[in-house]
RNA sequence: GGGUAGGUUCCCGAGUGGCCAAAGGGAGCAGACUGUAAAUCUGCCGUCACUGACUUCGGUGGUUCGAAUCCACCCCUGCCCA
């Protein structure tokens, strides 16, 4: 099955340019790229659909490079935003994008030339902005520019565009130029968000070095009514461990809405369509299962097959009667630590499951919060040592969160 | 550069001297119901060792017993003119 096929039946394609001269492009191993914002020192689940992606032409035998905005994360995309973004120092960038590039290693095969990684600051920030304007600026209409919905948008929004921004379609397109030229490059993919600046790219290339470039969309990671997937009471669903526990993360998936599951499934897991597509027809409470398969297969390619099955334990133990608590996510707490502050509250906190203080009370007053499968009633009460199991002890907010206290 | 309309809490958006931690909606969290789903109803939704205190309405100063609200200057944005 042809590649693009593939991709297309599994739901990742949104647009595509000369779409039968990709086709044949695509019949031998091509090099391509999808470009990542460092904007921050993690990946998050929309950065995966594009990985998966790259994931799967890489098995297709094609070749994957995975480009770093170094140098663009200085300007900032203007697409789907509403203000401009704040500026980022070149050290927090820089530094950004080796966490980045360590989350990659783990989706994408890096061995002899199979893959590679770069960064596009090590070719923007050195330009010189006459020679850029001459051989790049000239080669772009801003008639055209204007056109592109990301502009249009921000056009007609009361914020406006500054001009820096306005150039980040010049830079984008620019790294087109570059991959092409140093690596051969001939295929830009990404999300949906980015289909002008895509567009911009392969289009300089065809027009400065008169030679064959695509590009290609993926659809974003949207629910049935719309809605972009992934966020969570603390922003983003990262994929890094630190950042939200796996079993956090297997939890996300575990409850996604049934109307996204076989779009999830597909998208997100490598099962094959077949069975996707049996998993996706399940009625009524049936589908449950398609879920715990969905939660199992998404963590364990983020986070690997050990801590999937873990997450899938601890979740199964504590939904579904029983009370394994041991692979519940946990977090530690010296002696010193509670005696100086041992209240509930505080707890919740410390162990992620509120945000602030007040939160927390707030949580206890509406009868939320259990410690050790009791329920508080009292905003000023207190954890005791004694009250530390051999598993530790269990706090919990709501009917889902769930943290483990370990007394060091 | 000139004119003009604006900048309010996560987002949208009311508020033009005390009744303002700031209406309403959205998002989010929680409770009931359920299938760890959706829909619905209810509560919470700045922070704090919290029946009170503290910080917030672009910034800095000022007027006032009292300022998101009035004044001055500055910064930012939209629109119109150049």
């Amino acid at each position: 099955m042809h590649i693009l096929d593939v991709l297309k039946e599994r739901g990742f394609i949104a647009q595509v340019t000369f779409e039968e001269e990709l086709y044949k492009q695509l019949e031998e191993p091509t090099t391509f790229y999808v470009g990542f914002d460092p904007t921050a020192d993690s990946l998050h689940i929309g950065h995966y659909i594009p990985i998966m992606a790259m994931a799967h032409m890489q098995r297709a035998g094609h070749k994957p490079i995975a480009l770093m905005g170094g140098g663009t994360a200085m300007i900032g995309d203007p697409s789907g935003k509403t203000d401009m973004r704040k500026m980022m120092t070149t050290e927090t960038i820089d530094h950004n994008v080796e966490c980045i590039k360590k989350q990659m290693s783990r989706f994408l095969d890096f061995s002899e030339g199979k893959a590679i990684i770069v960064n596009n600051g090590d070719w923007l920030r050195h330009l010189n902005f006459i020679e850029f304007m001459r051989d790049i600026g000239s080669m772009f209409s801003v008639n055209n520019m204007l056109r592109a919905d990301c502009y249009r948008a921000r056009m007609e929004s009361e914020n406006g565009l500054s001009f820096l921004e306005f150039t980040y379609m010049l830079m984008q397109s620019y790294d087109f130029l570059e991959l092409f030229h140093r690596y051969g490059c001939r295929l830009e993919m990404g999300g949906n968000d980015q289909w002008s600046n895509m567009l911009g790219g392969a289009d300089l290339v065809r027009r400065k070095d008169n030679e064959k470039a695509f590009a290609c969309t993926f659809q974003l990671l949207l629910t049935h009514d719309g809605k972009k997937m992934g966020k969570t009471e603390k922003g983003a669903l990262w994929l890094d461990p630190n950042k939200c526990s796996p079993f956090d993360f297997y939890q996300y998936w575990r409850n996604v809405d049934d109307k996204d599951v076989e779009k999830c499934l597909g998208l997100l897991t490598f099962l094959p369509m077949d069975e996707v597509r049996r998993l996706g027809a399940l009625e009524g409470s049936a589908i449950n299962e398609a879920k715990k398969v969905l939660a199992f297969e998404v963590t364990k390619l983020v986070h690997g097959e050990e801590e999937a099955a873990k997450a899938a334990d601890a979740a199964a133990s504590l939904f579904g009667g029983g009370m394994n608590s041991a692979n519940v996510p946990s977090f530690e707490l010296t002696a010193d630590e509670l005696a100086q502050d041992a209240r509930v509250t505080t707890m919740l906190v410390k162990s992620g499951l509120c945000k602030s203080q007040s939160e927390a009370r707030n949580q206890i007053k509406a009868g939320a919060v259990s410690v050790a499968e009791v329920k508080v009633t009292d905003m000023n009460a207190v954890v005791t040592a004694d009250q530390f199991g051999e598993d530790g002890l269990m706090l919990q907010k709501g009917k889902k969160g769930f943290r483990r206290l370990i007394l060091k």
